[in-house]
DNA sequence: AATGAATGAGTGTTCATTCAT
DNA sequence: TATGAATGAACACTCATTCAT
């Protein structure tokens, strides 16, 4: 390999490095901003502001807002998709394993209300293409949900439902303390959220001859 | 009765069908354009064109953007609520009443799908007050439904669950036919989500001692 | 005399009558509006409100804002001049008479300096003919002051001052009570303002040999 | 010194500088349009195009119409106030440096009539914020006549008159010559005007026993 | 004579985007 | 690489004016 490649390569990689910072540097500056207020209401000059960069540099590393909204979409996701990546312990049972996935969502959830929202929100601002990234993130997500289910279900502890439609009732159901957080949190606290939802929806789901190995989950409904 | 009022009334009375015939006729442009594009897209030019009207008339029967994108927010929600109401029939049985107000609600969703994703995305545009509107709107949409889950739960027909989380759970999980019209749609039919989910959600909830009573909605998990 | 004219005459001058009536209506909406925020902040709505009358029927009695911009303009002008002719008392002495009409005109002012102020604002808001027609009117104002001037100079009472130009003086400084009301108000009444510019600008005029015989008007200056 | 503020410095500047030239671009292109029409006659864009900029930089200078008429106001009185202190000349006498003020001022006031109206005109445009700096302003610009009146009335050189008083009569004359210009202009000359005002107004104030002092300025009234 | 609904050009203002430095 | 001055199209909104009733 002659020199100048040699040279050249670690220059290109510091290069990516920076460049890849500069970008985290926007996109962190810029979460806060539309989480709060919608793309819409946000400015490239507020998001540079934020940022501590000038606008002109943001177009450096994002071809238009567009793209910048699109990146602050699926970052958002991506964090989540991590968190929860991150959190899942993993179980034998695969009910417990639903379980766990569920209250871990949820938990994620709690803690990113805002984020949540967002996906909700600017999913009609992205193009087509974006959407269904956005998309293919999403089910990505509810993938080792649904394969818990699967699993489940072929073991018999579930009755035979429909894993897909199950799985994803799971997502929806925990997006919800996002979605209707104003309705859910002067009802009850986070907690009795993630109990009573574990218990109503598994109880749905367990098949009646192992529900007595799961009270703790299923708790008054056991 | 004096003459004049015989003779103002009716000239009143005109002015007002007229005056609201015209705020009809631009709800009705800006209905679809929002739903397509949501609102901060959608300039009041646009609209007014649509509409087959001057951009000033509409503020003569709006005060502002933010008014308009109230009365589309309120207006598209009034008509599901008003559709649903309209459609739930009268049921003796509490759990039959709660299945009936589900597919009721599942199909006005199915014919409403814009309408369910604006009321989404438009929450964050509205200022506080219009939002408690919306907010409002919705515990009212639900409330039926809370009742007819809190009298089956009195009855002794459905286990001792939380009603309001239960009620909600099925409202949201109605939306998801929206929200999640994507994911869900290359996969089954509507008929098949609407049987499917009735019967998951519902077996959850009935109490095993009646489960016998509702074979034909509980399917394949009776 | 045909019976026919008589039969129209009395029609017309009753219709007269009613337009110059509504006319003056409006006239008198504006007249308050335009003092208090200057003719492009008044809007016809708002004059037309004001008036209770419609918008439309403006138009009927003014072709344009502008005409009736000029008519309130005039209008104010005109009510001050009569004021004027109906103040001034008529006096044997020619510098009485002067000292006598700089009062009146003060006193004048001092109870319409929002009209005053209009005046200077509005000239650039009329187009050519209307700036034409307000500096006549002044012109006229000033009139019985120019002549009294004359005859005092005549007469010996006054040194050979330009009449012309003292005339307008004592009409500028008598102005200046609406003009820079905002510096005098706070430094004295209108009657020590009255008392001080008289003896001032008398005291100016008056033939040396003649001052003996006006103490009331020089007053410390004498 | 470290280098790094060597550095930064005279970028700032530069930056101020720059930043102060299109202030002063813009106000320059401003200043005459709403001098001939008023500021309410003169849009934003008419400015921009004047001014060969585009409407969204004035934006970057001034933050709304409104700042922009106070910057041009204040501008035309600090233009005046500046020439006046550049013009009057120290004179030993009071009585002559009053006379040497008014001169000036008049002269000033002759070169820029249409900024002088410009202020009468304005001042209702303005807030409460931006009336209140023009009256200091023009208080300022007497003040140096109000103490030479002043120190003239110690020294027994004037009669006992309220300085204050003669000292706005002074400026209010002058500036007649800009507000009542279509009157004086086809009756006299600027220099008579100058000529006769001073004799006029200065042998109001001079006392008896000094006006041989200054035959000069009394011309025909000495 | 009188209304006020309807128009649409025009306003002040914002902001994504570009580009000379 | 980085800046931020500069652009200008687009926006929400207003209001003098017209005209069908």
């Amino acid at each position: 390999m002659p020199r100048h490649d040699a040279a050249i390569a670690p220059e290109e990689a510091a290069r990516a490095a920076r460049s890849d910072a500069r970008r985290r540097q926007v996109l962190h500056a810029a979460v806060p901003l539309m989480e709060r207020s919608g793309s819409p209401a946000v400015s490239m000059q507020a998001i540079a502001d934020e940022a501590g960069v000038s606008v002109g540099l943001i177009y450096r590393y994002f071809a238009s807002k567009q793209e910048l909204v699109q990146a602050v979409t699926e970052g958002v996701l991506d964090d989540m998709a991590r968190m929860l990546a991150e959190t899942v312990e993993p179980e034998e049972d695969p009910v417990r394993q639903i379980a766990g996935a569920f209250a871990t969502y949820c938990t994620v959830i709690r803690d990113s209300r805002q984020a949540v929202m967002l996906t909700y929100r600017e999913s009609n601002t992205l193009d087509e293409v974006g959407r269904s990234v956005v998309k293919e993130l999403e089910v990505r997500t509810v993938e080792p949900l649904r394969s818990a289910v699967d699993t489940a279900v072929e073991q018999g502890l579930l009755r035979p439902i429909h894993a897909e439609l199950f799985a994803y009732d799971l997502l929806t159901v925990a997006h919800s303390w996002a979605l209707k957080h104003w309705y859910f949190a002067p009802r009850m606290t986070f907690e009795e959220f993630l109990r009573s939802q574990t218990a109503l929806l598994l109880s749905t789901a367990i098949h009646p001859e192992h529900r007595h190995r799961y009270p703790d989950l299923l708790g008054d409904l056991a």
